[in-house]
DNA sequence: CCACAGGACGGCT
DNA sequence: AGCCGTCCTGTG
């Protein structure tokens, strides 16, 4: 059923929360609004004045779906300026990207999204991440189109790696495939991740076929896991730390341990935001 | 045609 | 433990 929820929050600007590389499944329409699918919901989110207006063909109370994905709950304005105390280089950030929220993505999705974000550019994601909608998942319509639900472990049980290679997975169709089985066969059980420390979280998820290091806090930051306490460190943030704290003459030269110990002595329990505000800066500054 | 961009992983020291 | 070549596709 078509459905409208409308609120008036301190912090949420629909460029800052869907381009700051977070997500991969909204995309812009003509008037400046989003459309993505969350769950088994389609949903549209505009700006007007100071009023986000959501939208959707929901499988659920539209309320209760958006204020759980969009983290309407959490107080970002007092985060920021928390945050925004550490030095000037944040404060800059934050004024750029003042309108970020993290969202609270579907842990199996983001898994499997951030598995494919590796060595990969965000066209490329987005694309094929479709293209396993499309294949896989189940259709939902609104407004006349046709989107499709991020398909769940069991309808990519019994998918080749060749399939997924001819999705234009490239070599990570082996990884899909592995991980797939893995999280099926309770190898590694997503229900018992959001009970365990960070630190016990992050070594279930690294023994997931393609989830390294780097993938494996943006799932701890970016799914419904939702811990701060990470520093996903990629070339854009080994360059805004180098550049603004560091200053090595070869930014390749900076080791990840000293870029890690840096964030958890200057962001501590926050540097999972930090690390937001500071590469959606630098990208797209750059 | 080539250079480059983007992380995981396995083999090597 | 750290270093480095390879994996694949799109862009300039």
């Amino acid at each position: 059923m078509i459905d409208t929820y409308i609120i008036k929050p301190d912090i949420f600007e629909l460029d800052d929360i869907f381009e700051c590389g977070q997500c991969f499944r909204w995309n812009k329409e003509d008037d400046g609004s989003y459309t993505g699918v969350i769950g088994d919901s389609v949903i549209n989110v505009a700006k007007k004045g100071n009023d986000v207006i959501f939208k959707g063909n929901c499988s659920g109370d539209i309320k209760t779906i958006c204020t759980d994905y969009f983290d309407l709950n959490r107080d970002y304005t007092k985060l920021q300026n928390e945050l925004s105390k550490i030095d000037n280089y944040l404060k800059e950030s934050i004024e750029y990207g003042k309108g970020i929220r993290i969202l609270n993505q579907n842990l199996w999705e983001t898994i499997i999204s951030f598995i494919i974000s590796a060595n990969n550019n965000i066209p490329r994601i987005k694309g094929i991440i479709e293209r396993l909608s499309k294949t896989y998942g189940k259709r939902i319509e609104f407004n006349g189109k046709n989107y499709y639900t991020f398909p769940t472990a069991d309808e990519l049980s019994n998918v080749s790696i060749e399939e997924f290679r001819s999705l234009g997975l490239g070599f990570r169709d082996v990884r899909l495939y592995e991980t797939t089985k893995m999280i099926l066969n309770k190898e590694v059980d997503l229900e018992k991740l959001k009970d365990l420390p960070t630190n016990l979280a992050r070594e279930e998820l690294l023994k997931l076929s393609g989830v390294g290091p780097k993938v494996a806090d943006c799932i701890l930051l970016f799914s419904t896991l939702k811990r701060f306490d990470v520093f996903p460190i990629d070339v854009w943030v080994r360059r805004v730390m180098n550049e603004l704290y560091i200053k090595n003459e070869d930014e390749n030269k900076v080791s990840k341990k000293e870029i890690q110990k840096l964030a958890d002595t200057k962001f501590g329990s926050m540097q999972g935001l930090a690390q937001q505000y500071l590469f959606y800066w630098k990208r797209e500054t750059a």
